[in-house]
DNA sequence: GGTCTTTCGGTAACCGGTATCAGCGCTTTG
DNA sequence: CAAAGCGCTGATACCGGTTACCGAAAGACC
């Protein structure tokens, strides 16, 4: 038997074969998993293995099996927070595994997009994806990763047609819950400032809002509802426009913590006191929401753990693990603060 | 002549070579750029390649040439805004590039850290890494890197010992600059709450803040220099002990805007006017400066262009482009909002 | 014109794994 | 008793590039 002769300092397939007194194909049957092997021969590959602390070369196993060990994380969200909580909890997810996270910010606006993510996953050769909203709710993309044979996890806010490849949020629930809760406070005139068209988070945030409303009987005119673009900033122009209101609403709900932040600042600029003269909700439970002034009640999010469960569901049933049903469906729930009391008047 | 016949559905370097008359070999050097090359021959090759709109296979490279084509981000840092700013930076300098962008968080107190980053270094094959502070002033992770041979760039508030390997800023001077300008606004019983111990960035920042006292004659006791974390909470508990003081100061350097946040936060517990009774300074000039109420007098911490600069130092001379010098030192600068004023006695 | 450089280009091995398929020993079946 | 079936292994080709080495062609010099 002539082996072949190495010495570039890595231990390789062929020292474990060469040790084990078995053939190439045999470890790698044992590395993967492979169920027609005899146990003696697996249980000394492994003794090998772990005694050489070998590791499989990713590049090597990579141009071989056409696919890298990679998860990319395609978004293109403005919150910085938001962002990093999902990639904390996908880390999370992948921590002690053979995977790593690739980032991959697109932009929404470029012509060439779809095609550079095309290039992006046909020449990387993903393992899978993890599609953050808004960029997830679009179905060219999730299509594409069909197309191509990359796994893919859509995170959002509602349940969207392939199931499978979603891990969703109940936002129009919580929203309706939130709303519910500031008409218990004595509420009747209440401002939304609505998330950007087209954001599936925005559609069903105002859903429930609306819904809310219209199952306590009250009117919603639609000077209440301003646009908002998910932006301090925008925020801040459209709780202008609510507050030059005559009369102006007692309450605000904005669909993210960060308009809700524009909300405040335009609050204190015209001397209103919140909560007495305005309450305030917000959406997210970003840190941000804790450290304004007073702290906002806002809905949590559980983005993270969606996140977690995305990425778990992606590298699922690889490992000969059992395979664990991840979650699909988190539940946002109502975090109260103290940018809320009843109406003063 | 015979060609290796192949249809694997991605173009290969041997198409290349077929169409254009030349052997494997001549693409490659094309590829990668080998000076010894006749001028028609290349050309001729870059028409097919580019006709086929052909990539070489990153796996394929990355397995032959021991090497991978990632750029990795290491990070301890808590802040999600600054992180993201990084990443943002790297991205703007990979784009367009062979490069992507891998996310490797790092535990500072884990015991197994340095073994654990060793081993991705080692199987990864990362072409280089960006280490970002606080863990970047960890000289053994730069003797690692070293050691396998891995490129790297450390982010940092002010230059260390190998220069070479550096992208910094000049946190000290900034901050002497700032607390100047508290001093000529009037105050002279001035806090500060400093950063974690350990971190390069705060000693840099408190050594600014007292130099700047120092040579406008002011003493500093002990008491008006309360302990942080870089974090909100850290900061309103470290304000609150300030305000207790009698007399208590009239302003206060926060050494980053979480903990500036968190001083406003309990200023406003005890019912104090910012900037009236209280002028506040930050660092970092992250989002949340511009959105609390009022707006945060803080330094920008041109973080972003650090990284884009670091990216490019690691990717720079490649392609075969001309060797810019990226600049290694980057000047912070204060941005004068509304949390100060003179102060009111 | 002949030899020496110099410059290119081609062949084959190699990077470190995986996949195909044949082969082995042993049992089952006609 | 031969043929077929089954469970397990290994020789070898292959993934798609890079590189060592060698040979050939062109220009320089005597």
């Amino acid at each position: 038997m002539p082996w072949p002769m190495k010495s570039s300092g890595q231990t390789t397939i062929n020292d474990v074969a060469r040790i084990a007194g078995v053939s190439k194909k045999t470890v790698s049957r044992v590395i993967n998993r492979s169920p027609l092997l005899n146990d003696d021969t697996r249980r000394r590959v492994e003794d090998v293995i772990a005694e050489l602390a070998y590791i499989p070369n990713p590049q090597a196993r990579a141009l071989a099996l056409r696919r890298n060990f990679l998860i990319g994380l395609v978004h293109d969200n403005p919150n910085a927070q938001m962002v990093m909580n999902v990639q904390q909890g996908i880390l999370e997810a992948l921590h002690g595994t053979e995977f790593e996270l690739v980032v991959r910010p697109v932009d929404r606006g470029s012509a060439t997009m779809l095609v550079d993510l095309r290039h992006f996953l046909e020449r990387q050769r993903l393992f899978g994806l993890v599609l953050l909203p808004p960029i997830s709710e679009n179905d060219t993309i999730a299509k594409l990763c069909a197309e191509i044979g990359c796994r893919y996890v859509r995170m959002g806010s509602a349940r969207l047609d392939d199931d499978d490849h979603m891990v969703a949020s109940n936002d129009c629930e919580a929203v309706r819950g939130a709303t519910e809760y500031l008409i218990a406070q004595g509420h009747r005139r209440i401002g939304l400032i609505a998330g950007p068209h087209g954001f599936r988070s925005a559609r069903e945030r105002r859903l429930g809002f609306e819904q809310a409303l219209a199952d306590a009987g009250i009117a919603l005119p639609r000077s209440m509802i301003a646009d908002g673009t998910y932006t301090f900033e925008s925020g801040l122009t459209a709780a202008e426009r609510l507050l030059d209101l005559m009369p102006r609403p007692t309450a605000i709900f904005a669909c993210n913590d960060e308009m809700a932040a524009g909300v405040m600042h335009a609050a204190r600029q015209r001397g209103l006191d919140i909560p007495k003269d305005l309450s305030i909700v917000g959406f997210d439970d970003t840190p941000v929401a804790a450290h304004v002034w007073p702290p906002l009640t806002t809905v949590r999010w559980p983005i993270a753990s969606m996140a977690r469960s995305a990425a778990l569901k992606l590298t699922a049933g690889l490992d000969g693990e059992d395979i664990v049903e991840e979650p699909s469906l988190f539940l946002s729930t109502l975090i109260r603060r103290a940018s809320v009391a009843a109406p003063s008047h």
